[in-house]
DNA sequence: GGCGTTCAGTGAAGCGCTTCGACAGCTGAT
DNA sequence: ATCAGCTGTCGAAGCGCTTCACTGAACGCC
């Protein structure tokens, strides 16, 4: 059974395992008539191309790594089928590694990609500290980032403005009348959290208002529903209510929405609500929510696509730090009319 | 540059090559002095073994292959990250493969899993028909389905049993109350929908009812919240309201409750209202929603214990047909109270 | 002291493939 | 007739590892 060599294709074809490999390989270096003869001979026998073989003898294999932080999120999902698409149009496969933030699990994955020598890795790092990254690129791993903006000039990334979504949504809050606005966010050490308050705050300036007196910050441990309604409640608690609130993500702003309607308030008559992310699910709320979308399918072929670029042309890559542009999506939730 | 091989390590070392690998795979072969000796020269020659090499030689790799319909679907997700658990916790890699439902997609995908040489695979089968996955089996690769019960005794499988829970989910309504029933699903093609309105017309039986007249069936082209909402005005305008709904997956429900809500319709005091797989958002919503809830993380993990199982003991290696029980979730959409 | 036995470690063979220098056969120019 | 320049194919070397038959040394045991 199985394992159907070369030398079992070469022998079938009359010819020599190199011209099989050739034929594998660099079919334009082969004449017509032996190529054929071999791709039948291939068909026949039911070879399939050892890849381990194939990569130990070429020195690289046809694999990517994907290292992200929680595949369970819908934004990395997107992202890994991105990634998955444009992969396997070039043939290649990609392993995927789960870090769930955690230091220990990520570089466990790290160390499975370089077993596996895979060609390139796309990775967005669970911390800031990159060294384990500068290991890999010494071992001649190409590296690129995702979802993370590298600062070096020697390193490709690709990433979403995030003060430019979050200023995109709070300037929306404002056009729709809002005065006083609330942030609703995660823990402050995340830097989408952060760049998107910075976004918050530019816009306000913008409008020529003073984020210290406009903006009330409520900052919750994590980013879930619970958390969202959780920070509903302490908004009512407050005293008087803001007239727009801004979350970090969607499903704080789900959260928002469901404590504020338990409480009677009118969302978006009484309260304009945006989230960030726009997963699927803003648009099948109670009230559809407003939202900032990334692309994040386009962030991961993207990503693909210039990690396979450093890979097969090592000599003209250019290095390139990509930002995209998030998109505002008006739904209900601030849509006052 | 880098490249540190066993060779290096043995001759840091002072042992043999042979020495070396023993350390690697079995070290209790080894003398505790040699050991250290041989583990100290790694880490400071910083080597990391060749995994094609390695997989070459020993004539398997130490990575599986998960094929599935579709990644970005929590279920799937879900299922994946119980996967990779068990995996990285073996030292095993997961090759990533989306079919996107499409045959095509997934026949290069596991010709991509026959490259590598993977030791086994997962797969939630994009169609009945199997002979591909035969192919495989006979290339030596363990198979176990995922999510799809398998008919043969010589195929292990994991799945949870959609009869029961579309039984569950209507029992519920039906004590709750609930006399008239409407059943929205997707395409009666996919093998859960009809599953779970088996289960809903058994439980109409047991309580006495037929099905005939006390079950309408609202189908919809696909299983999205748009679609849910749809189904909501289908009903409004079909004349009387059922008053207990049960819906295919959560998505249709998040539409319905959608619909009905917008209509001035009460969840639950005028219909109660039921999905199906638990996600996330649907304990997100304005009006909680009840679901039946799926160990998918546990049948992730259990598939790839299965599987390891397969390839590590093919002798002694049971093949199981596992069948998990679905678990019912109340919430607010269906607590009169 | 000779003998079997065990324990540690050796080293060569070879997994299936790619690569590359060698070479045969041919064409067309000299 | 000779030769340079091709094109197409061959075949051996070797990628890094595992495996296994083997060698020595150490240790009782009669």
């Amino acid at each position: 059974m199985s394992s159907v060599s070369i030398k079992d294709v070469a022998a079938r074809a009359g010819v020599s395992p190199g011209t099989v490999s050739n034929v594998l390989n660099r079919p334009e270096k082969v004449a017509t008539s032996t190529r054929s003869r071999v791709e039948r001979a291939i068909r026949e026998l039911g070879f399939v191309r050892h890849g381990s073989a194939s990569s130990l003898r070429a020195g690289h294999s046809r694999t990517i790594g994907l290292s992200v932080i929680d595949i369970g999120n819908p934004f990395f999902t997107d992202v890994a089928t991105g990634v998955e698409d444009v992969a396997s149009e070039r043939g290649y496969a990609v392993i995927l590694g789960n870090s769930s933030g955690d230091r220990l699990k990520e570089e466990r994955n790290l160390l499975v990609f370089a077993e596996q020598r895979v060609r390139g890795v796309l990775i967005t790092p669970s911390d800031e500290d990159l060294s384990r990254i500068d290991r890999l690129k010494e071992r001649g791993i190409c590296v690129v980032f995702v979802d993370h903006p590298a600062a070096r000039a020697d390193q490709c990334s690709v990433a979403v403005n995030d003060v430019t979504g979050g200023a995109m949504a709070v300037t929306h809050l404002l056009e729709g009348g809002a005065r006083r606005i609330a942030y609703v966010t995660g823990p402050t050490t995340i830097r989408q959290c952060l760049e998107r308050r910075q976004g918050a705050e530019r816009a306000l300036l913008a409008a020529g208002r003073t984020p210290a007196t406009a903006l009330q910050e409520i900052s919750m441990t994590a980013m879930t529903a619970r958390h969202g309604q959780q920070a509903a409640e302490k908004l009512l608690a407050q005293g008087p209510l803001p007239d727009g609130v801004f979350c970090a993500n969607d499903l704080l702003a789900l959260g928002v929405l469901r404590g504020l309607m338990h409480a009677g308030v009118r969302v978006p008559a009484d309260v304009a609500l945006i989230g960030y992310d726009d997963i699927d699910f803003a648009s099948a709320s109670a009230v559809t929510l407003s939202s900032v979308r990334q692309p994040t399918h386009r962030l991961g072929q993207v990503a693909t696509e210039l990690l396979l670029d450093e890979c097969d042309n090592p000599d003209t890559h250019a290095h390139q730090q990509i930002m995209f542009q998030p998109e505002l999506v008006i739904r209900e939730s601030t849509s006052s009319t």
